[in-house]
DNA sequence: CCGCGTCTTTGCGCTGCAGCAAAGAATGCC
DNA sequence: GGCATTCTTTGCTGCAGCGCAAAGACGCGG
């Protein structure tokens, strides 16, 4: 657990809270509580009533949905300083389900008293705000994707997004280091098959563009997987498309 | 063009102004522009600042979003009342279009103005991210249904989403009036092509669940479309799946 | 009322990808 | 260290749905 002066630093650096002093930060963080879970348990399941805000403080957090039968989409992880997608302010059941990838800790809120914050603040209503733009958006294009383009590409612009959200930088290319990553989650997060996904990374593999273990993954040429992402040319998923 | 009054009168019905008393009203009011435009002309374009807020107020729009390569895909439409997706409130492009299906009028804030607004009235901001958290959590479910079910459930489902929104009751059923709804939209709202829409609704047709025509469409047993959504018993498309 | 443009239907061939199955790797646990 | 578990790879088969092509229906404007 805390300090109330540790917490209040704490958050200082995050997004939702940006704009507030000192004395509103430590108005805030009284009226916060905070979780810490293990490795694969949830801050909260799919089905349970949507009463609090989390905003991640350590660890990393990844979102689910599911359906009646055992299907599951991957949605997003979230970082810390981020927070968690709500769902409802209103006492509806959350739609998704938020799982640790490893021990983590949030600051949470009842969402009563994050709404009266609100009102209190409006800055942090409206840094809510972006936020969830942010994540409209994001989700849009997914969405768009996931409409028009075929798997390869898909999964080419999940390698993207991950490195920009959880990469480590190395000597070529980057690292998935944070998450362990299976083939499961990447199918999960594009819309196919853990099946596919193993094809695609094995081509990707032996085209030397990534590097790829168990639940791990290094992308070691960042502008290929770009190519792929797009359609520029050096693609190299084996047929050249000539340009008529 | 609209007195003060009326636009008074009017944003009384409007979700995102909810709990704001006579005098706020005016004020926002008075800080509110006003836009009317014909069909098939945009509000605004994917690609150009976004600059405003909307909220229409009289007519039907359609949102949608493109691809370099012209594919399309519409992500919504909006009713009477209902603010825009918002994409962004730092001077970002718009990564949509609204397009009015029909003549259409909405209530316009420029982006600083309505942040100042919700800045002295926090409760649009709260207002702004229920109807937020509302359109993430619709498109998250859409996400998933495109990520994990076929085709024929997708357009049943959509379906039944406009008939929510949009569906005028009738003797039987529904009939989806509002909204000039050609094969291809149900195709880019579904993520699939006008040809596979055009069969499934064939086959609908033949069934007595729909009754459709050029840009129409008319629900006649609802049951049955929710049943091809859900997969209860009774799904018609041929083969009865015989539970072990 | 005719002709044209737009929307819809349907036949047909093709393919991307799903989805078993079964054989490896890698890891953790006792 | 060895066994069990979990994750990954890869061959094979099948089919849902794409997408062209061409014909038909509808509705609008002149």
């Amino acid at each position: 657990m805390l300090e109330r002066q540790q917490l209040v630093r704490l958050l200082r650096q995050v997004p939702l809270l940006h704009g507030l002093g000192p004395n509103d930060l430590s108005g805030v963080a009284a009226a916060a509580q905070c979780r810490e879970i293990e490795r694969r348990r949830f801050f909260f399941r799919q089905g349970t009533i949507a009463d609090a805000v989390y905003v991640l403080n350590r660890g990393r957090v990844k979102l689910t949905q599911s359906t009646p039968k055992q299907a599951h989409v991957l949605l997003r992880f979230i970082a810390p300083g981020e927070m968690f997608d709500l769902t409802s302010l209103d006492g509806q059941p959350y739609t998704l389900s938020a799982e640790a990838t490893r021990w983590s800790q949030a600051v949470v809120w009842k969402v009563p008293t994050m709404i009266a914050l609100m009102e209190r603040y409006p800055s942090i209503a409206v840094n809510a705000l972006r936020e969830m733009a942010a994540r409209l958006q994001e989700l849009r294009e997914r969405y768009r994707e996931l409409a028009t383009e075929r798997v390869e590409r898909r999964v080419a612009h999940a390698l993207i997004r991950l490195a920009r959200e959880a990469g480590w930088r190395r000597e070529s290319g980057f690292s998935l280091v944070d998450i362990p990553l299976s083939r499961q989650d990447l199918a999960e997060m594009t819309g196919t098959t853990l099946y596919t996904v193993s094809r695609i990374l094995a081509g990707w593999r032996r085209d030397g563009i990534i590097e790829s273990g168990r639940q791990r993954l290094a992308i070691l040429q960042p502008s290929a997987v770009q190519a792929i992402a797009e359609d520029l040319p050096g693609a190299t998923s084996g047929d050249e498309k000539p340009k008529t």
